[in-house]
DNA sequence: TGAATTTGCTAACACGTGTTACCAAGGAGC
DNA sequence: GCTCCTTGGTAACACGTGTTAGCAAATTCA
């Protein structure tokens, strides 16, 4: 532990000639206090002079505050490798928690097993917590918000009225399938991203159905697949669709990612992207605008979900408010090849 | 602030009947103290009963010691975007962490602008800092590493003596070149992963032209070209090299994002991968094995490269020493339908 | 039986900060 | 001259924990 000493707000006083109150009032600038420009400047130049910096333990312990968020991902080792989405959402909680001089404590867990994270609010670790991939049966987090500890969902746990951010998946599949209807496909299968226990999945085959409905199409049990987050499971998916007696003509992959592989399996059948099954898939991961052929797809505001997941979860901490307790955000259509011919090279 | 208030270790001892060391000396199992089993079980009930846990705040005042690791990401937002490496890096260092009782904090900084995370230190939020992607004229780290405070780069700093850990990316690039060379290709390119100005560019450069020399390969200057993290990059440097005069029949490409690009393009330009142009990658991201055609690349230990990065940073944390400052870790070769024909799917 | 040790526990201090209550000096109002 | 208010500052407490020094009672040793 060879780590100096580190000057105490103290150690300011002394060398300012002044009161360790003084102190704290110049250095936190407490309104409705009258210091004198000299001794205010005093201080400044003397925390300066001795590098100091306010000790954050000590600080949380008389505020009982510790301007910390925790995110919390549920997502299980398998997931979060082939999440090319996530590193955009820790990146946007991280920029909004910056802003209003937060930090963010991260956390595994598995999502089988989703407990212990309320340690980090019990022992004041955090603030309040951001959940990210909700289990249906979580039930601390239930449990949280009931306590009155500001907690904030990033995906939606139906039933319970615990703030939360989400995309409107929904509504993404509904356009996604729609526009391959549009083009002509009448017989339009669909491999979800995970399996229909999970929430987002059951979201994601709704905005199918719905779109099935509206052009007054039958729904066939048989174009329905299940993926489960790794391009593997997409292409045995689209294998069995292959296989199936008869088979789409389009498919609806809920998942860059399980696509890619759903794609492959297409082109070892020795089929044609887009001419004998035309592809949309879900996410619009950075990689997406270069599969072969470029996959049309849902762009999802990545970004934009953590950096409201974060600012809103600030301003439950900070008791401000919410104008609305859920927030769905819109997500876009992107076409490209995989859903149409002749296309440029985006 | 409708959140209850938080038991203290004094109504546990209240509670019990104890005084409030007793309390601290049972839940902390300190050594050495004779505690009869009839108290330690009323403590250990009294405790439950009113779900006590203790506050780290005031543990933290007391000890110095903060059990939280910074993880600082240096990664601009283009690359955080496109890297789908980093969230098992996150995965591993969270695990280790764990594992040892440690959090993770998560700060990211501009890579041009790479200050500010000293304030995490000297606020005392954090034990110790992993510091991903440093740069050449990193100043802050080495202030950092020169006052004591343990720190733990994750890539390295050449000329400097700071632990590290990182992947021997010259060894893995010289494999996988050599790997193309085996297979008879005479003219083999290079686009890096980042501009030469990163060292983990020329790190793996310079495994490159180590294998150029051994199988005594001229290196042509021609053949050399900068990528920047993303799939464009990839596209444009392809497009360059095989508008050349003298165009190649392999590249050696530094990254799988990057390598993506590069294959769209040599397959925009009518020609067949690996035929016309064989292509090894690095990285294996998990995308990879589903690329058309899968990509041959070098796969890296991310996981157990986080996981490393958290577990040698605790040790210095603890003062418990490490064998040796730095750490290199190998990568292995996966070999796929990109580098060489006929291969069954992976 | 008296002295020395062990057992079981506690009082009191330290960590570094924010904040409330209070005080002295100086000026304004009558 | 007396009271009242403002200005500029401080002493003292609170936050919740870990830990050292010490104290009775019980046990062991001579």
């Amino acid at each position: 532990m060879p780590s100096v000493k580190r000057a105490t707000s103290l150690d300011v006083a002394k060398k300012a000639g002044v009161s360790r109150t003084t102190v704290s009032f110049v250095l936190n600038n407490v309104p409705g206090m009258s210091i004198s420009e000299s001794t205010r400047k005093k201080v400044l130049d003397a925390a300066k002079k001795i590098n100091y910096h306010p000790n954050v333990a000590g600080r949380k312990l008389v505020s009982g505050k510790s301007y910390t968020l925790g995110l919390i991902l549920c997502q299980s080792p398998q997931q979060v490798f082939a999440d090319a989405f996530l590193p955009q959402v820790i990146f946007g909680v991280e920029q909004a928690a910056m802003e209003r001089g937060f930090h963010v404590l991260l956390k595994q867990v598995e999502p089988d097993n989703s407990h212990g994270y309320a340690r980090l609010v019990n022992e004041n670790y955090v603030d309040g917590i951001i959940l990210s991939g909700p289990r249906q049966d979580d039930q601390e987090i239930v449990n949280l918000h009931r306590k009155g500890v500001p907690v904030m969902l990033m995906g939606q746990l139906p039933g319970s009225d615990i703030p939360f951010v989400d995309v409107d998946a929904a509504a993404g599949a509904e356009t996604a399938v729609g526009h391959l209807i549009e083009h002509g496909h009448r017989r339009v299968g669909m491999i979800t991203n995970a399996p229909l226990t999970y929430i987002s999945a059951q979201q994601r085959r709704n905005g199918y159905l719905r779109a099935l409905e509206k052009a007054g199409l039958p729904a066939d049990e048989q174009l329905l697949q299940e993926g489960n987050y790794m391009p593997d499971s997409g292409f045995k998916a689209m294998t069995a669709l292959l296989e199936g007696a008869n088979r789409p003509s389009a498919v609806f992959v809920a998942s860059d990612v399980v696509a890619i592989g759903a794609m492959l399996a297409v082109k070892r059948a020795g089929l044609s992207i887009p001419n004998d099954i035309a592809i949309a898939g879900f996410d619009d991961i950075p990689l997406a605008g270069y599969f072969d052929p470029p996959l049309t797809t849902i762009r999802l505001p990545a970004f934009g979900l953590g950096w409201a997941a974060s600012e809103r979860l600030i301003r439950l901490i900070k008791n401000e408010g919410l104008d609305q307790a859920g927030l769905l955000m819109k997500s876009e259509l992107i076409v490209r090849e995989s859903s149409q011919s002749s296309l440029p090279v985006n």
